[in-house]
DNA sequence: AATGAATGAGAATTCATTCAT
DNA sequence: AATGAATGAATTCTCATTCAT
């Protein structure tokens, strides 16, 4: 009960910081503001967390472990076929509960904060590093077994992250503009072009068709 | 003469304040960091611009106005052949002026700072609109030469865009870790693969050669 | 029953209060300190005493009243004599009862504090008046019954009362070099060259026997 | 000029400071009145001490610095007669300079709250510990060269230390109440019984007698 | 009777901005 | 034209106090 409350309360915290860092961005942002918002005192932060430094670092572990259960879950879910489980990384990174703008904006405001704080950085490159040798992993092993000797499979996974850091970043500023199925399809498309056979684009999930119409 | 140092003082400073942000991050930029690494007093900063606020935005419109004129030139250089005109693109973009990290680690800042600051939004949304309209005429153009009836030249230059902006982030956050040659060689192998025929990876310029050495 | 409970908790918090500011200065004590001292609650404060400078007050006022009860029955504890009464308040002074460092350490805070705070200042002056006139009046008949006319009683008084006052003072800062021993044989030092006579150094009480083995 | 202007404007906070805390106590002073009594913002602190913290502890150093040459001036001043050097210091400790209740009610401050500041507590030891070893020398000579061979002249300068911090104590108090003149007579008073024939109350200097006027 | 979560007032601190030189 | 000292508004942070349980 008292453990659960002090979870409840920083994760109301966390949820209003990122909902505050989303629409006003990292700099504009203020603990009067979070609290507001959490529709708690400003004062109570120190109480939860130790400072405001603090429950932003506490937002970007939160951001990153989410992130990080959903696409190993979503991996391991899927059964043994490389192909299948860089789609279901792929779904994940641009699904719904991950890829929404509240999110992808204060993992971009995170990004643009890094250079001058070491524990930001260090958090998103170890978060990097484990995503990519996934990725990796996934892209050699598809590459091996079709043969597929002309393409770097490293390369074709950084290129991959990029595409969707990218998508990210298209819908932490324009969300408007912003086609969650059809950054997909481009994800699936692009690697359909460097693994031919792969990933057709006749191969569309059911998820896919449902995320079309939202 | 007056102009001049004028324009030298305010170019001084905007190069400044790429450092600062790159180095620090937007929010942990100060008008006292930007006036040393300047070798000017803090107190100038009014004078050449009304206030930080001022000197940020004219920062951003300083990389805006470079980045804008750079793939401008570069696309008119080339001639009219629309494959031709999007490698240029592509060079500019990751290209050792433009993409360098210094750079791209502000573009990254003003993206999320851009939520709180509309000034900072519209500025983004036209760069962008103009860039992503040029991109999409150009795929336009290609589709429809080439008989690529089955993509979306929209979509293509969303992807590619997309792309771009994610090697952008990933210099940004890793710089260790980036190849700028490699990124290119990425950009143009999506392209082949969707528009088959048009980019193989033979078509290497001059330019490319070059920058690999590097 | 209900009363004692009063009592005792009322008690514990002083206790605490005492503890924590001999740890952390005046400045440095905080109710939630006290409390985790007390181990009790930090809200328990305000129940018990109107306010944390209600506590501080009354945390004086104990430290007041134990040592005026002291002084005084020991004065009445050894007969009318007043060389031996005069011993006797030195005795307690610098006795270990009420010369120990976490005690001490609070006086000096109270002192330190007391320009700043009328309530505190009001009671240690009184406390200090009753204590002089006390010291005074003893002084003075040693002063007539031995033919001492040279040397004003009152400037006796006000010297033992300071040298007293020192030892406190140095036992607060510097616990480890303080010898209550010593203390108590240097004022018996200079009362013998105020009063020859009066205070051999060969009268060592069984008291002081007993200390110097600690 | 520039280094100038520093100088004079940290003395000025110092100078504010030592008079808040002795009106209002440690805990009781607020940069917002430092600031009020120098007749500068309150933001200024940050700029010429890094924090309060650094304000506080620059007030000590100052303090520890005056009062640390007043003494060795006035010791080399008077030759090398240890008698006539004693005196000397006494005349230091107990002088218009040092013994000024504004003064000594910060001393007594930061003894108060050494217990919590290991700075201050370094500071206060390492200033004490230089001042009894001076204070200490002296007695040595004066006991061996007069055969004073019963005292311990370590306990004399402990006992003298004592009864001049205790006098500085009272001064903090009580004002109204303390003879700077008595004090130093007292001294002498305690010292002649110690060492006969050393400190006749006959031998008052001219100093004396000026300063009783005041 | 006691707890300890929550509040919010007050203080320290930071830093953009101003302005006399 | 440039400086950098000084200001003071804005923000973070601390912690005494309150109060529902």
């Amino acid at each position: 009960m008292r453990k659960d409350l002090k979870t409840v309360r920083r994760g109301e915290l966390i949820e209003a910081t990122i909902r505050v860092i989303a629409r006003r961005g990292y700099a504009g942002t203020t603990l009067a503001m979070i609290g507001k918002t959490a529709r708690l005192s400003p004062g109570i932060v120190s109480f939860y967390f130790k400072s405001k430094e603090g429950l932003f670092f506490e937002t970007l572990r939160h951001l990153a472990t989410e992130y990080e259960t959903a696409w190993k879950v979503a991996v391991n879910a899927v059964g043994p076929d490389p192909a299948a489980r860089l789609d279901a990384i792929i779904e994940i990174d641009l699904g719904k509960d991950v890829c929404v703008r509240r999110k992808v904006a204060v993992w971009v405001a995170f990004w643009a904060e890094a250079p001058g704080r070491p524990a930001y950085s260090k958090l998103c490159t170890e978060l990097s590093a484990e995503y990519f040798n996934q990725m990796a992993a996934l892209c050699r092993e598809i590459a091996m077994r079709g043969g597929h000797a002309a393409v770097d499979p490293d390369m074709v996974a950084r290129a991959l992250n990029a595409l969707i850091d990218g998508y990210w970043v298209e819908l932490a500023m324009n969300p408007a503009g912003f086609d969650r199925d059809e950054a997909k399809r481009a994800c699936r498309l692009f690697l359909a072009g460097v693994f031919p056979g792969e990933f057709g684009s006749d191969k569309a999930t059911a998820e896919d068709i449902r995320l079309t119409a939202t």
